[in-house]
DNA sequence: TGACAGAATTGGAACGTTCCAAATATTTAA
DNA sequence: TTAAATATTTGGAACGTTCCAATTCTGTCA
């Protein structure tokens, strides 16, 4: 009930010490005699003293804030839900907390929290860009001396460290698949053309539809927005083709289940009449019918590569601007025709 | 590249007013003539001025810090994501910035973020606890006078304020309609029986079953860890009873996929050889096979009724205690077997 | 012109910490 | 017993804001 709150001075008069001592205390500073310390320490227990962190700042270098900002473009996608969860795992435990935003895309809205977490201090950045992000939005973080680490989506041009998934050996694996299963005619169906990730995946479907000896054909690439609903339209596309395709490298997840629904309409199973590979491998590839071949990248090791990269560049004081590339892998499963669609209980957890 | 950073004092001095000025032109008084209010805010923006809240929130009392603190138990599930999403949504467009934590279930854990949030200053606290949280934890923050609002799981005994689903009458409809189908034997499976949610939806089977005029019996109710490894334990349980059941309800949804994946295991088929019933709605019920007739309870609006809530605490100054109760609406799919496991086109989005 | 009201501006004094230089206790060595 | 060395403690002076009371400008009116 009482309204005013505990501070150092408090703690410092009841302890009959100064508050500079209490301060060192407070710092686990080894100047301090054990003696005053535990009295101190109990008298802030008995007190219920809660640390001013503001304060503390306002001396401090904002590099000590301990707070780190976390920028994602969807969290409703489980996809970037379990990034910050990777990201809240090596934060956390380093003793920071995390400030997670959600822009849904919206470029302003991005614009305001990364400002909002400015003046709040924070440390260091992670964000995963809203889609046509400007590479020089964040500028201004980087002059001011706090690091920024862009994920999963890269900012070509900006000055940044950034932590990505292999898209390139990532496709490539999904097409020398299909392509070892005896398909000649593979699209690369949906994603924007405007994103750095739609030119990397598409990079690695024509690498991998050379390795594997066949022909690049212009009009087997059809792109739409990278949602289900794309997905729908851009089998469509394909299917109307004169010489139609017999299987699909999907731009990522949401568009291959997209693909299997246009499929379907068209009386035509995913699988069996037409191989199905999508990118991600999202938590529902797996319980989806039929199960998803996919290429799994794993979005809560990005998250901990990127916090790992980031607490070092803040440790360091300086931030050279780096590049971590995570590996990826492909998961057979049921949409590429590999496997009949048997039940399989092995695959769940 | 020059390390000092800029105060409102720099501002001051540029613009030739003082910084007593400058700081009514940050808070948007009217008392400044517009002249020098543009001229100011000119200098703001040549100079590159970041706000520091820290320094403000020394002076300011700390709900005005707009720092709201949420903490969920489990981020990786999607109902939680969602959840943070609501909460974002409403909190952002009040001009507030949320800090968001994971606790995985860890109470010491929750303990540690939650008392990080307080020495960050924040304006209010928005917590799904994790399991077996001591109500009293949060008796130091609604001491202190910042607003808690718990969501999803309620805490009995907490004086604080709560927004929870209708658990009661979400079972009740399940029970209901299971019953309508015919079945006279229905299960209750999973959950922890120390949980105030638990008790909840054990009480809506418990009328539904009432309701329905059937007789309630002990030994069908079989409680489980809420996973899906504990749904396969339950429904194994239930199978073994002399009487055996002929459908059930689940404590949610993961719990009814194990049962799924339990029933098959034994060569029955969720949907046609045994009704299945889940809770909560998550993303993948849709689109698992058969696909689950579950309760839909809406993460996201539970985000932005505490949320709403938890604002209009901070605002009001003090805190009543209140509690919110969702609504809660049976979604029929496959697995309770009143619709032949067709493919549902219009499920999908 | 002088007095007065209202509008606009302005110096401090906080706020709760950290950090520095300096002061005071306690040991050790001679 | 005293000087030197070491261990502990301690007053300020910051940090960047807000807020209060006081001041300086404008007009306006008699």
């Amino acid at each position: 009930m009482t309204k005013a709150r505990v501070t150092v001075i408090d703690i410092a008069k009841a302890a009959g010490v100064s508050k500079s001592t209490v301060s060192l205390v407070l710092q686990g500073s080894s100047l301090v005699n054990e003696g005053t310390r535990a009295k101190v320490n109990a008298m802030m227990r008995e007190l219920g003293y809660v640390y001013n962190r503001g304060a503390a700042n306002l001396r401090q270098a904002s590099a000590k804030s301990r707070i780190i900002g976390v920028v994602v473009n969807d969290l409703t996608n489980s996809f970037f839900a379990e990034l910050a969860v990777g990201v809240d795992m090596v934060v956390q435990s380093a003793g920071f907390v995390q400030f997670l935003s959600n822009t849904s895309e919206s470029i302003d809205r991005q614009r305001e929290v990364v400002a909002s977490m400015r003046e709040h201090g924070i440390s260091g950045l992670i964000v995963s860009p809203a889609r046509a992000t400007d590479a020089a939005d964040f500028k201004p973080l980087v002059a001011a001396g706090i690091p920024v680490v862009v994920v999963v989506r890269n900012l070509p041009g900006a000055k940044v460290s950034s932590v990505v998934s292999d898209n390139r050996a990532g496709m490539m694996s999904a097409v020398k698949h299909l392509s070892e299963l005896g398909h000649k005619r593979i699209a690369f169906l949906g994603g924007f053309p405007d994103t750095a990730v739609f030119d990397d995946r598409l990079a690695g479907y024509r690498s991998g539809i050379e390795a594997a000896g066949l022909d690049y054909h212009q009009e087997l690439v059809i792109s739409s927005a990278p949602s289900r609903a794309g997905g729908v339209e851009a089998i469509g596309k394909a299917i109307a083709l004169a010489d139609r395709p017999t299987a699909a490298v999907c731009f990522n997840d949401a568009v291959a289940f997209g693909v299997c629904d246009g499929l379907r309409a068209r009386r035509l199973e995913p699988g069996s009449d037409f191989a199905v590979v999508g990118f991600d491998d999202v938590i529902e590839a797996q319980a989806a019918v039929p199960a998803l071949t996919t290429v799994s990248v794993d979005p809560q090791g990005i998250g901990r590569r990127g916090a790992q990269l980031l607490l070092k560049q803040i440790n360091a004081g300086k931030a050279e601007a780096e590049t971590v590339i995570t590996a990826v892998r492909l998961v057979v499963r049921e949409s590429c025709g590999a496997r009949k669609s048997i039940k399989s209980k092995q695959d769940s957890e």
